[in-house]
DNA sequence: CTGTTAGCGCCTTCAT
DNA sequence: ATGAAGGCGCTAACAG
């Protein structure tokens, strides 16, 4: 009653070997029809259950696929994971989760820990770390990763690793187009908030907004760009910093949404008005930003869509039983929701302004 | 290179057997302190890594834990899976996540999948489906996971069934007090958006609202109960319904943040003033909530608690080695946080605003 | 068609 | 203190 069935339980009842209660379970065709039968009534009648641990142990492959992410109640991660499940439920894997809280260390554990637990592959986006300088561990651990033939794939934060295959969006152009858009809106103190440096994304949304700045002719002032965490508390602090100055900006295009929403919190403490007096951009397009009183430009990054391919990716490694070694670097193309926090009425959008429900995810 | 090393690899290189590779590396104390230094230093030199699977196969224990929800990417859920995830965390647990989509059948196959994999326990909260009649293979199946002595956990939405552990939230309580609270805003058509009656969540919070009404002299007009689901489009389908009766409410307490929003833009759109014309109270305390236009007064559920506790409430089960059988229900306090959605500013309220910033989970 | 054997990687008696 | 052996549950290769 208690102790679980297995094909030897199986098999004594019927008196038969336990080789021939698995082949009558996975359509072996080496099976009569009669025992084939047989086996399949009383195993329901049991109440057995494959063993895919035993299987899992046998076979190298545990079905089971493991997904890294900074924190899992964010509705991008959340959002990423949900189509990482769905594109994996049809193929029989499971997922299992684990946070790093932006925490080194505990990233560190997690690749760890999913390798012990056999694994058939990690995706995962990389933390965010303050400190940008001793991630030479972490680097060594993701080596090792690939070294076993672990395939590993990038979702939104990316590692430019050789071999490593990845799911991003155009994180440049988008960041340029939101540059350009506040541009246009009369703003001509933008000011950026940016994420460490050493992860492709962040640099690329970095680049797009000192381009944009540069080809409208703006200067780029480098006290404009400050590095925050993706927190309400660091884009209140950074922008209380930012209008210390003695020139403080006009806008901020951030590469957070919740550092937006921290910034546009403070500036209005401060008395100032947004859009008139302030525009901001967001990133990421939580869904609180289009609910907001004041409703957030953002931009959509589809993470249901970079779930689906980044499982998609990972199934095509799986898959690859050749020698061939794939390196894929998915590119997929974001949005840019224009919304009340950068939108002058008295201005005309260049930019089409994009009424954005169908990127909402609630 | 390619290979994963095992102990017998280990135990080839010193000339020992793997017994002793397995004894060293375990702190056995039957083993000379040099050859365990000697196999620490070599495991480490070859990169060794237990193989949790043959661990599990033979332990019987996979250090697995199953998480069913609905969905993932709801504030709710994901809060409380992170709060699950950090309690297991330290316990060396995993968290494998399947979500039902609210489907019955998906719910039936996430159980057996869990089975299968052996998790050493299942947190759950049930799906909401709309046909409440043929739940009854589910119900058996999960029979089947008591019998099978694998430790389950209920969490927001439990069944009551004889010897599983549960967390829930005061539901009844709550929503009386959400009533109430709307009662004094002056409302006295108050309609209602239940769930699936056969979860008690949901009973709950409809018998609280009853209660509520009538310890107030107002009398149940069943057509104002309504039964949705969690989503935008069905809140919105409902309340369009509701509006069409001959004496429409004048509120709504809704079960669900989700549909309690699709009320509130489907009302706008009708040219109804919230809340001079209508107050909207919801639950879940969605991030969202707090940033709309209009700020939607809500239940907190404290699902970050609630993962903690559940995750706690299963480690009991866990470590109870003992024969007894252990039953826990374990109901939070929720809050109740009132906002502009059900606050008229000529009205005093006597229950008092709860300036929610903490329960924000962004 | 069915039975026998072996092994996935690990740990734990039982000997020595 | 160490080695040998068996088994967790399953399947694939080899016999018959």
């Amino acid at each position: 009653m208690n102790k679980k069935t297995t094909i030897y339980d199986i098999a004594k009842v019927l008196d038969i070997t336990a080789a021939s209660v698995s082949r009558a379970l996975n359509n072996n065709p080496k099976i009569s029809e009669s025992t084939r039968k047989l086996v399949l009534e009383t195993a329901a009648k049991m109440n057995y259950k494959q063993n895919k641990l035993a299987l899992a142990l046998r076979s190298g492959k545990s079905y089971n696929v493991g997904v890294i992410v900074p924190r899992i109640d964010s509705n991008f991660f959340a959002s990423v994971i949900r189509g990482i499940e769905e594109e994996l439920y049809a193929h029989k894997y499971n997922v299992i989760i684990c946070q790093t809280h932006e925490d080194e260390k505990r990233e560190f554990e997690n690749i760890n820990t999913l390798l012990n637990a056999q694994v058939d592959g990690i995706l995962m986006s990389v933390s965010n770390f303050t400190s940008e300088s001793d991630s030479s561990e972490n680097d060594r651990i993701i080596k090792r990763v690939i070294e076993k033939n672990v395939p590993l794939i990038f979702f939104d934060r990316k590692k430019n690793i050789d071999g490593v295959s990845s799911v991003t969006i155009n994180d440049y152009d988008v960041s340029y187009l939101a540059t350009k858009h506040l541009i246009d809106q009369g703003c001509s103190r933008i000011a950026h908030f940016k994420g460490n440096q050493s992860l492709e994304i962040f640099a690329n949304r970095l680049a797009g907004y000192k381009q944009a700045l540069l080809d409208n002719g703006l200067a780029i002032n480098e006290s404009y760009v400050v590095q925050t965490r993706s927190s309400v508390e660091a884009g209140a602090q950074a922008v209380n910093a930012l209008m210390k100055l003695k020139n403080p900006p006009d806008a901020i295009f951030s590469s957070s949404d919740f550092a937006a929403l921290g910034a546009i919190q403070e500036l209005k403490t401060e008395g100032l008005r947004i859009p008139e007096d302030f525009c901001v951009v967001g990133f990421g397009n939580e869904p609180f930003t289009d609910f907001m009183e004041l409703p957030m430009s953002t931009v959509d990054q589809v993470p249901l869509e970079m779930g689906k391919m980044t499982a998609k990716v990972f199934l095509e490694h799986i898959d690859n039983t050749g020698n061939v070694k794939i390196e894929k670097k998915v590119v997929l193309t974001s949005e840019l929701n224009i919304r009340q926090s950068s939108l002058r009425s008295n201005n005309q959008p260049l930019v089409e302004v994009v009424n954005n429900k169908k990127g909402v995810k609630i």
